[in-house]
DNA sequence: AATTGACAGTTACATTTGTGACCAACTGTG
DNA sequence: CACAGTTGGTCACAAATGTAACTGTCAATT
């Protein structure tokens, strides 16, 4: 019988070092603040992007509308973000980081730059070409036009 | 104050790209065997190894216990795999497909095949080095050790 | 301005996943 | 042999996630 190679089987290895990855990752910012997953990435896009809307933060992060639906509503309830109606149209809200929001992403972002850079750099030279790959792939998978798939 | 530009953030991309890859492939198998993705892989585990634990199987897909646990059982429902206690330790069940379940497995095969070399063809010259690094990053990332995450 | 279709966001419900308790069987120590 | 501690697997329950229906608003057309 025709066998498949799990282990070297490009979704499989995928699959597994990212999870890997953000389970490592979770230790960062997980014991301090007791964020979710959800959370951390709506915390991190408004961090990015200062103001934007429920709907922008899950386009952009790939999150299921829900997903970001409730992990807004925690942020908010914890008032590390605040919403405010668009006055251009009154369906969608902006959001922003409170000042105590602003201060737990400025907190964990330096961790997360020095994890992310412990990693590459045991990776060593081929780390310049694995980004660049990284980044076709991205391309080719056209991952913009989905969502709901995720982990950390 | 200090940004993290998540679209380049290791973590975030790995997932990202993760989670489309596994959902593209899902389109592979799904439609026509009606796989969920544990499923699959407890069938492709299978696959390659013929007769496995339930907590081997696990172990080697980073799986939680009770997903592994729970796609047995479906499998098994379908008979498309069976189980016999083993004679060493009969707390353990050695798993392996049927008949039916290596016919399913050999059906999904090639296409996995496919789905993956026109991936990696689509990546380019790029893909030699990214496959080694992928590998590196596997060994750094440590992922044996571990069980659970998964997503995506 | 009334109507229609689209759209942002929330909610109720269903499905999936993880957690912790549990059972039966193993291993080791006395 | 008796015991304690561990381990493979399952189950009941809790938490997270997805689906689909719904609300209020917008934009376009009449």
């Amino acid at each position: 019988m025709v066998k498949l190679q799990l282990e070297q089987f490009l979704p499989y290895r995928l699959n597994r070092i990212a999870a890997a990855v953000s389970q490592d990752f979770r230790s960062v910012y997980g014991p301090h603040h007791d964020l979710t997953i959800p959370e951390w990435r709506v915390l991190a896009t408004l961090g990015q992007f200062e103001a934007m809307s429920a709907k922008a933060i899950g386009r952009h992060s790939a999150m299921h509308k829900t997903k970001v639906s409730r992990a807004v509503r925690a942020l908010e309830e914890r008032r590390w973000l605040r919403r405010r109606q668009s006055e251009q149209d009154r369906r969608e809200e902006i959001l922003t980081l409170t000042a105590q929001g602003e201060r737990v992403y400025g907190q964990i972002v330096p961790k997360a730059v020095a994890f992310e850079r412990r990693l590459l750099e045991q990776l060593g030279p081929e780390v310049g070409p694995f980004l660049e790959a990284l980044g076709h792939l991205e391309e080719i998978v056209r991952i913009a036009a989905r969502a709901g798939g995720e982990r950390d």
